[in-house]
DNA sequence: GCTATTTAATTCGATATCATAATATCGCAT
DNA sequence: ATGCGATATTATGATATCGAATTAAATAGC
């Protein structure tokens, strides 16, 4: 039992003491502390968000609407990476804050496309200038250098890992 | 509105496209393929934990106590980066499925200490070397220096945002 | 020794999340 | 036109997750 120093393991957990070669130390490592990265970040990124009582799944959907303008659940579902079934429980709930309206699309009648109402546009009028600021603040304690080395890393590592089976 | 070329966002949101100054689209850059790349290795190595049907949470509560030896549950909150209302729900399943026992310490009658079962140590023996081995084929995408540069990378970044407020 | 505070765990209520199954609608081929 | 396979959404049931309030136990201060 190793002393329990290591605080923090991310969800996917895996422990930072592994006995193995040194290709399964040296990803496992990585991996690790890729994870607990990305944790930390959405955490204290999320603070904005937070106050403003929105769950982080409500913020992506809003968000995506905001930028690309009326979406059915389907494409929300690609472009926040989740689930279906999870849309719908997730666009209930904001249409019951009153922040989105669903419509039937009027030429296929399966799509329901979701609208932003007014009081979510002047939430995000407001909100978002002040995520993104919390954001720079949070990546700040990266150089910008390593800032762009970070992002090419991780962009081809996540390209990669999205392909994998 | 952009054009919808940006997929899968991650949930913390925040679209590709903004308009801001320079520092800004850095930052935001960075950060949601920091996020992307942490969601989907996540995704793609959690493969074999989930064929054996524990959930995330279950399995890095299991993990910990079998890398650590029994932990009361504010130790495993810690550990697994979770709350302890959390903790008692995902302590309750593994207890129903057999995996765990919960003990109350004798000198400190509040504390539940969790054992792990043999069940639970014959299935961790089976899965932690395919899990680590699923690990390294995510992470091979990256050359071996590549993973350390990343790896630093995220140490420093994930330090800093952890101690952020 | 007794009260006040702190700490561990649980309960509660709300939201999220997934997998699977059911339902509605579309588009096409016959 | 009609019926069948594909697609969009919703329903269902289980688990996860958090924050706030609660209970039980330990400890500190007097």
């Amino acid at each position: 039992m190793s002393k329990p120093t290591t605080e923090g393991s991310p969800p996917t957990g895996t422990g930072s003491h592994y006995d193995g070669s040194a290709e399964e130390v040296r990803a496992l490592g990585s991996f690790v502390k890729l994870l607990r990265a990305a944790r930390w970040a959405s955490i204290k990124a999320g603070r904005r968000r937070e106050e403003s009582g929105l769950s982080e799944g409500q913020f992506g959907v809003l968000e995506a609407v905001y930028h690309l303008g009326p979406l059915d659940q389907t494409e929300l579902a690609h472009k926040v990476l989740s689930s279906p079934s999870n849309l719908t429980v997730v666009i209930d709930n904001l249409e019951r804050q009153g922040y989105v309206e669903r419509r039937r699309d009027a030429r296929d009648r399966r799509r329901q496309v979701v609208h932003l109402r007014p009081s979510a546009r002047r939430l995000l009028d407001e909100l978002l200038p002040r995520h993104v600021e919390r954001i720079v603040e949070v990546m700040s304690a990266l150089s910008p250098e390593e800032q762009d080395r970070l992002g090419a890393l991780c962009r081809k590592l996540g390209r990669a890992a999205e392909r994998l089976e």
